[in-house]
RNA sequence: GUGGGUUUAGCUCAGUUGGUUAGAGCGCCGCUCUGUGGAAGCGGAGGCCGGGGGUUCAAAUCCCCUAAUCCACCCCA
C-alpha cells in the first residue's frame, strides 16, 4: 500500500481525473477564487496574504480560549527550543488584524477592505465537507463601525455566491449585541435553564456553563420541548440602544438593496471575538452542517491582540462547501480551454521543427507539440484528447516548403499557413477564443 | 472524544453454503494503420482481495485486532 495523504486533507486534481468531484477539482477552486477576486476587488478590496502558521498566543487570544477551535482543534507546530509553539492558522481574521496592527496599515485610507484566500487547519474528526485542511475566501474591513459597512459586507458575500450561480442560498441574520448585552442575556439564560438543568441533555448541561446560547439551537428533542415550554426570549430583546439602532440600520440597507435574509434569533458565532452583526449563509444539500460561511463584527479584537482599538467586520466561506453546493445544484462551469494548436512531426527529422515552432508560438497562446514522430491518425487522436482546437502534421514536404497544413478540429477544414504567418494566425485564434469565452 | 457503514485492477463493481490459477465493463499501452482524427477488431500490462493475527485440509469469503475512508453526534467553514 503506497503512502496516503493525511486524514482530512484532499488533493486538488486536474480535470478529467478519475474520482473527480467538484470539491477537489483544481480548476473549480480557481474559478471560485477568480469570481471572489472579481467581486471583491470591484468593491475596493485589496489582496493580503499572511503566514499559514502563527504564534499560538495569537490564536488563543484572537479566536478565544473557550472555543472548540482552541480547546481541541489546534494544529500545534513544535520545533527545537523552548518556544511556546506555533499553530497552523484555523481561520483568517486574527492574522489579518495582526498584520494590520504590525504593519501600520492604519496609514491606508479607512475603512480598509482586505481579502484573501487559502488553507485553514483544524484538527477535528472529518465528515462531509468538514476537513482538517480546508480553504476559505475571506473578506475583512477595518476601521469603521458604520452599519453601512456591515450591510455592504453581507451584500458582497451574497454577490459572490450569486455570481457563482448558486440559487439555493439563504442568509440568516442576527445580532449578538455588545459584550454587556450578551452577558445579560447569558445570565438570563443561565437563570432560566439552571432551574431545569436536570431536564437538559448532557450536551446542553455542558453548554449551560460554556455558551448558553448554544442551547437554543440544540438538536435534542427534549431541549427543544423545554425551550418551547419556557418561552425563551430571543437575544434581540436584550440589545442595548446602540446595538439595536445599528442592527436596524443594517437590515434597512439590505432590504433597500434586495438582499433576502431571515432574522435568526438563535444565531451564535462560535468565535469569541464577535459582537453585534452576525450572519451565516446556508445551503441545503451539503450535509448535516449547511453553513457555507459566516461573518460578523469584531470591534474588540484588535485591542484583545494588544493593539489600538480598531473596529472591524469580516466574513469567510468554505470553498469546499461552496463547491459542494454548486455540485448539488448542478451548476456547470466553462471548461478549461485546450491548446489552440497541436503540432506533430511525421518523422524524427522534423520533431525538432515542431518543437521550435510550438515554443515560438507560445507568446501568442497555448501551443503543444508531440515529443516523437507520429502517424497522422495518432496525431489527431492525441490532439483530440488534449482538447486542441487545431492540429498540424509536419512532414518532409511541409518542412521543405516552410508551410503548415493546419486543420480545424471542429470544422474539419484544413488550410495552408506559411510558417512566417504562424504568429498572426495564433493571434487570431486567441482573440476568437477570448470572444467565445466572454459570450459564455 | 463517541456511534454506524464501507474497503477486491487506474475507475465503477461482480465474486454462490469457505473449494483449483480472483473476474467484467470502462480507462491505459501496443498492433491492424506511410499523408489527415474521434471508430472497430485483436493483443497486452495492471491485484499481498486495506494491514496484522486466528479458525480450517482449504479464507476475498468465518472470527478478533488495526488502519483508512464515508456518514452522523459535539463543534465549525
Amino acid at each position: 500500500m503506497p503512502l496516503q495523504r493525511p486524514k482530512g486533507t484532499q488533493d486538488h486534481l486536474p480535470d478529467g481525473s478519475p474520482k473527480l468531484s467538484r470539491d477537489i477539482q483544481a480548476s473549480a477552486f480557481a474559478h471560485v477564487q477568480d469570481v471572489a477576486r472579481r467581486v471583491l476587488e470591484r468593491s475596493g478590496a485589496s489582496f493580503i496574504a499572511t503566514p499559514l502558521f502563527e504564534e499560538a498566543e495569537l490564536v488563543k487570544r484572537g479566536v478565544g480560549g473557550s472555543t472548540d477551535i482552541v480547546r481541541k482543534e489546534m494544529f500545534t507546530v513544535y520545533y527545537f527550543g523552548d518556544h511556546g509553539g506555533y499553530v497552523l492558522r484555523p481561520e483568517g481574521t486574527a492574522s489579518i488584524v495582526r498584520a494590520y496592527l504590525q504593519n501600520g496599515l492604519k496609514q491606508l485610507p479607512a475603512p480598509l477592505k482586505l481579502w484573501t484566500h487559502g488553507p485553514m487547519f483544524r484538527a477535528e474528526n472529518v465528515q462531509k465537507l468538514r476537513l482538517r485542511q480546508f480553504h476559505q475566501v475571506d473578506y475583512e474591513v477595518l476601521g469603521s463601525t458604520d452599519p453601512l459597512v456591515d450591510a455592504e459586507a453581507i451584500w458582497l458575500m451574497w454577490e459572490v455566491v450569486r455570481e457563482l450561480g448558486l440559487t439555493g442560498v439563504r442568509v440568516k441574520l442576527g445580532s449578538i449585541g455588545d459584550p454587556e448585552d450578551r452577558e445579560r442575556y447569558n445570565a438570563y439564560l443561565r437563570g432560566l435553564f439552571g432551574a431545569h438543568a436536570d431536564r437538559l441533555s448532557d450536551d446542553s448541561k455542558d453548554r449551560l456553563e460554556r455558551n448558553p446560547m448554544r442551547i437554543l439551537d440544540s438538536k435534542s428533542a427534549g431541549d427543544q420541548a423545554l425551550l418551547a415550554e419556557l418561552g425563551v426570549k430571543p437575544m434581540l430583546d436584550f440589545l442595548g440602544e446602540d446595538a439595536r439602532a445599528h442592527f436596524g440600520a443594517v437590515q434597512a440597507y439590505l432590504r433597500e438593496w434586495g438582499v433576502p435574509f431571515d432574522l435568526d434569533p438563535s444565531i451564535v458565532r462560535g468565535l469569541d471575538y464577535y459582537r453585534r452583526t452576525a450572519w451565516e449563509l446556508h445551503h441545503e444539500g451539503i450535509g448535516a452542517k449547511s453553513a457555507l460561511g459566516g461573518g460578523g463584527r469584531y470591534d474588540g479584537l484588535a485591542e484583545q491582540l494588544g493593539g489600538a482599538a480598531v473596529p472591524g467586520i469580516g466574513w469567510a466561506f468554505g470553498i469546499e462547501r461552496v463547491l459542494g453546493a454548486l455540485e448539488a445544484e448542478g451548476v456547470a462551469f466553462a471548461q478549461v480551454d485546450g491548446p489552440l494548436l497541436y503540432l506533430a512531426a511525421m518523422d524524427e527529422a522534423n520533431v525538432g521543427l515542431a518543437a521550435r515552432l510550438a515554443l515560438a508560438g507560445r507568446s501568442h497562446g497555448r501551443v503543444e507539440f508531440a515529443y516523437r514522430a507520429m502517424k497522422p491518425g495518432s496525431v489527431f487522436r492525441e490532439a483530440d484528447r488534449r482538447r486542441a482546437r487545431h492540429a498540424a502534421v509536419i512532414g518532409s514536404d511541409e518542412a521543405a516548403r516552410g508551410v503548415l497544413n493546419i486543420k480545424n478540429l471542429g470544422t474539419g477544414e484544413t488550410r495552408e499557413v506559411p510558417v512566417a504567418d504562424l504568429n498572426a494566425f495564433l493571434d487570431d485564434l486567441s482573440q476568437q477564443a477570448r470572444g467565445t469565452r466572454e459570450q459564455a
